[in-house]
DNA sequence: CATTGCTATGCAACTCGTTGCATAGCAGGA
DNA sequence: TCCTGCTATGCAACGAGTTGCATAGCAATG
């Protein structure tokens, strides 16, 4: 399990309560990993009962107190020791090669719409990259160590909706292709 | 939950034991969709009690006995209601991402070694496509729907691979200069 | 004034997925 | 002969992840 990691890392990028962590999850750090509320909460709990993250309580008026998290000594540690880990090999769940292959009992023109709404998420994906990297990246000659290692993963996420992008295209036409033969 | 869909597509296109199913999900499926023996035996039974599929006992000797499980109508009802329901969007786990964000926090040229490993890994992954290609396909003009429709997945496979292939040698040059940086 | 929505945290119940272990006969190599 | 490994299925326990619900005050919209 890498939650607390992927936790920990953006503790260090940025303080923050396990409110604002959830909806980091569903922004930034969500393009390469996920996670709940309830996730957040319980593995915060543990990580500060293990000492690898510290937290503050902030008082705020207009609104509930929040308990705002940094990471501390031993996540830090805990952190350099994962990092020096081998990943174990990551579990594929690709559902919609499932279907494009179960197409093949069924209908294939029965899929085309289903896969020209992919299609069209992985394209406002790319452009919100491409438009996230104009207004985070302004100058590429004048960034630090963090703003290239996050950098290189978004350039990562850009070349990966790229290519999905070309290969839903090359889904798409094959399903004509089938669905015309089918019909002559 | 698409694992009753994942199997039943693999029953479809050839019947099989739990055994059989473990082993596929091993090798051709296990591409981009992976599953444990103890899923598939527990999934297996769900499946044959609610009437998808329709088991065989096959005796055999020199060997134990076993159950050949194949498609049954009300199973293939259910994979073309599932194929017309849209797909809920895939949760991202992407732990080399996080890795290299956590790597601004230690030493990036403790990654490296990793990252390499990992190259390798689907550069080999890359070539055993490129050979099975070779093999199920050879000639690609005379292809029937299923076919078809196997060869564009694995296409989506081949172009995966290379382009996350492209991007490791991405992220090594720039894990390679920021620790030059580091050592003037 | 009522409803909706946001911040902020949490409990309880459930399903899914993983791991370790067990059985049991046969084949092949040291 | 002993050990390892393959076929074939399964139990039991645990850990991870999801879903529904609850609380509670404030802001904004209608």
């Amino acid at each position: 399990m890498a939650l607390e990691h992927a936790i920990l890392v953006s503790l260090l990028e940025q303080p923050g309560s396990g409110y604002e962590l959830a909806r980091r999850f569903d922004r930034s750090i969500g393009r390469f990993w996920t996670a709940t509320h309830q996730q957040i909460y319980r593995v915060l709990r543990r990580m500060e009962a293990d000492g690898w993250i510290a937290a503050e309580e902030v008082v705020q008026d207009g609104r509930p107190d929040k308990k705002v998290y940094s990471a501390a000594g031993p996540g830090r540690a805990a952190l350099a020791g994962w990092l020096r880990e081998p990943v174990e090999p990551e579990t594929v769940r690709h559902e919609l090669a499932v279907k494009i292959r179960a197409a093949a009992f069924d209908d294939p023109a029965a899929l085309i719409s289903e896969v020209e709404r992919h299609r069209d998420g992985h394209a406002a994906l790319l452009a919100r990259y491409l438009h996230g990297e104009q207004r985070d990246f302004p100058d590429l000659t004048a960034l630090d160590t963090a703003q290239e290692l996050q950098h290189v993963v978004l350039r990562g996420g850009i070349e990966f909706e790229r290519m999905t992008l070309a290969w839903l295209d090359d889904v798409l036409a094959t399903l004509h292709r089938l669905a015309a033969d089918r019909r002559p």
